[in-house]
DNA sequence: AACAACTAATTACCTAGGTAACTAATTTAT
DNA sequence: ATAAATTAGTTACCTAGGTAATTAGTTGTT
């Protein structure tokens, strides 16, 4: 039973160091960061997208995008093409990304399942759905809260 | 419904951001940050301990802590004494910290209820126990892995 | 057409947390 | 008693993510 706000906020956070912990092991054979790999398993869901739309995906800001997409690209994984405004750059998977995507969701499953084995299936959704709304939630709550602040001003 | 492990990852990850990103605006006026009020509130609530026993209690590694608690010192809010076993150092909370405390504890206490609002008891209670659960579980099952992994060698 | 406002991305700088390699103090074995 | 192993803490260096300030390109206004 929770006695208070902080054990919650700091299972939450645990959990989250754990879980990239993990991941970024497995994906230590292939060069890769999780950060990397989040952003390469969102182009090939989605095809080409600009680094506002990876940023909004992702819920990054956008420096960190800018860093991690500049490794991609050294890597070769990913290249950048600006369309028709010249602000936005499109960030497309190369070929090479393609070829080697397949091994690196493998050991991404693979590694997730030993994480979640421990999770009930029917945690699983309770935990998601809750998780989901909670997050919907803050962000109203946030936003509420500093337009309150503005009003006040 | 969850329908890949990506997702529920991905929500626990951003979760953990947005709620040390809030605690970090509720503390800013202290010109504290999450980490140190992590410190500061174990310290309260467990009276001296040492950086090792500090770093089980927060399962934060040692040289993240160290930086940590050299900062709460320059700040004069903790100090270090060693014990018998010179090794050991001992970190006190200061009497400052103790006078300071209570606004800290509060600011933070009303942060935490914006961020929870959203979420009703029952699912409070939820999440924290399969929270709790699932870390325990994920702790067993990578160090059954790692067993493992030694043994074929 | 020219100036103001906005937008996408970058740069510089901050905190958090991780691993590896090291130092100093203490145990354990021989 | 001394050498070897272990332990507590530190240092150096890495990734992740955040804010503030800047640049370049685009839109809106007048």
């Amino acid at each position: 039973m929770l006695n208070n706000s902080h054990s919650l906020f700091h299972a939450v956070h645990q959990l989250s160091r754990q879980l990239t912990k993990q991941l970024n092991e497995a994906l230590e054979p292939f060069g890769l960061y999780n950060a990397q790999w989040a952003v390469l398993y969102v182009l090939k869901a989605n095809g080409a997208l600009t680094q506002k739309e990876l940023c909004e995906y992702l819920a990054v800001e956008a420096p960190p995008m800018t860093r991690t997409i500049q490794r991609l690209m050294k890597q070769g994984y990913i290249d950048q093409r600006t369309g028709l405004d010249k602000r936005k750059k499109f960030i497309h998977l190369t070929s090479k990304a393609e070829s080697e995507f397949p091994k690196w969701e493998k050991a991404v499953l693979e590694a997730n399942q030993v994480l979640i084995t421990s999770l009930p299936k029917g945690s699983q959704d309770a935990i998601y759905s809750i998780l989901s709304e909670w997050l919907i939630g803050i962000k109203q709550q946030v936003k509420t809260v500093e337009e309150e602040a503005i009003f006040n001003d």
